[in-house]
DNA sequence: AGCTCATGGCGAG
DNA sequence: TCGCCCTGAGCTG
């Protein structure tokens, strides 16, 4: 379940694992068969992150396009262990190590034009260095949509997700209900560099972690609890539990239909 | 064995 | 705004 951060951690996985030769390229569960066949020993020239986007480049061939959705996953696995319902398996030139892609909302080849269109459509990501957050900005400023929804708009913040959308505004004490007109330029920069230093530890961790030291539960006197997703966060999926800041029940709402967490104290207008 | 939920996003209405 | 798609995990019986 992926954030940017996964994204480009399987990008970079795949760029060190991937490329020493041809992949043996299949589609076990049979939905990509034909398009695996096209790629199936070739090499791969680079895998790419944009966002929740994810290019295989194809040495000699196409692009494949992946995106992972809310349930798909992309694993490192023995190669002998298969499982499950793998739309698209590569296995490495050195037949150690495979990659399998399960339950992706997109998994095609592109025609040609289509990378530009993509990354065309693509908001700035915090993760690429080549991300201008000016451009965001410049919509942002302009907007009476919320900035708990503009941070959810993939062709704003591409790779943000719900977990980072809660996180940074608790970090910065800033209320979702915030227009995005009514945000200063400075709580615009600060988003911007929260967003790169919590996703960048993200991508080296595997995990969402955005809890600083000395607001840990053990330096508050509180119990220690670890989210299921695997990290340590402030307000995501803490509905009813003590802020670990000043104690007041974090609050959940749905918000276009997705869970919204905010410490109602902590993060005023 | 069956239900529910999930860190997304699409298209119909 | 809703229903729907994809799959696995963590409950409940």
């Amino acid at each position: 379940m992926p954030e940017g951060h996964v994204i480009h951690r399987l990008a970079r996985r795949l760029n060190a694992d991937f490329r020493a030769g041809p992949l043996e390229a299949t589609s076990p569960q049979g939905r990509f068969s034909g398009s695996a066949a096209l790629i199936d020993a070739h090499p791969l020239a680079f895998a790419e992150a944009l966002g929740k986007h994810l290019f295989l480049h194809i040495a000699d061939g196409p692009t494949v396009y992946i995106h992972l959705g809310l349930i798909g996953s992309l694993r490192f696995e023995p190669v002998d262990d298969v499982w499950g319902q793998i739309r698209l398996r590569l296995v490495n030139d050195e037949q150690t190590l495979a990659a399998n892609l399960r339950g992706p909302q997109a998994c095609r080849l592109l025609e040609p034009g289509e990378y530009e269109a993509i990354v065309g459509k693509s908001g700035a990501d915090p993760l690429r260095a080549d991300a201008d957050p000016s451009i965001v900005w410049q919509k942002v400023t302009k907007t009476k949509r919320s900035i708990g929804a503009l941070l959810m708009d993939q062709a704003l913040f591409a790779g943000v997700g719900n977990i980072y959308r809660a996180e940074t505004l608790f970090r910065l004490g800033i209320s979702p209900f915030t227009l995005g007109r009514e945000l200063s330029a400075e709580q615009f920069d600060a988003i911007w560099a929260d967003l790169v230093d919590i996703m960048h530890i993200g991508v080296d961790t595997g995990r969402i972690d955005t809890v600083r030291e000395e607001h840990m539960p053990e330096a508050m006197g509180r119990d220690a609890r670890v989210d299921d997703h695997g990290g340590e966060v402030y307000v995501y999926r803490r509905a009813g539990m003590p802020c670990y800041l000043c104690g007041t029940e974090v609050v959940h709402q749905v918000m276009q239909g997705r869970n919204l967490f905010f410490c109602p104290r902590c993060q005023q207008v």
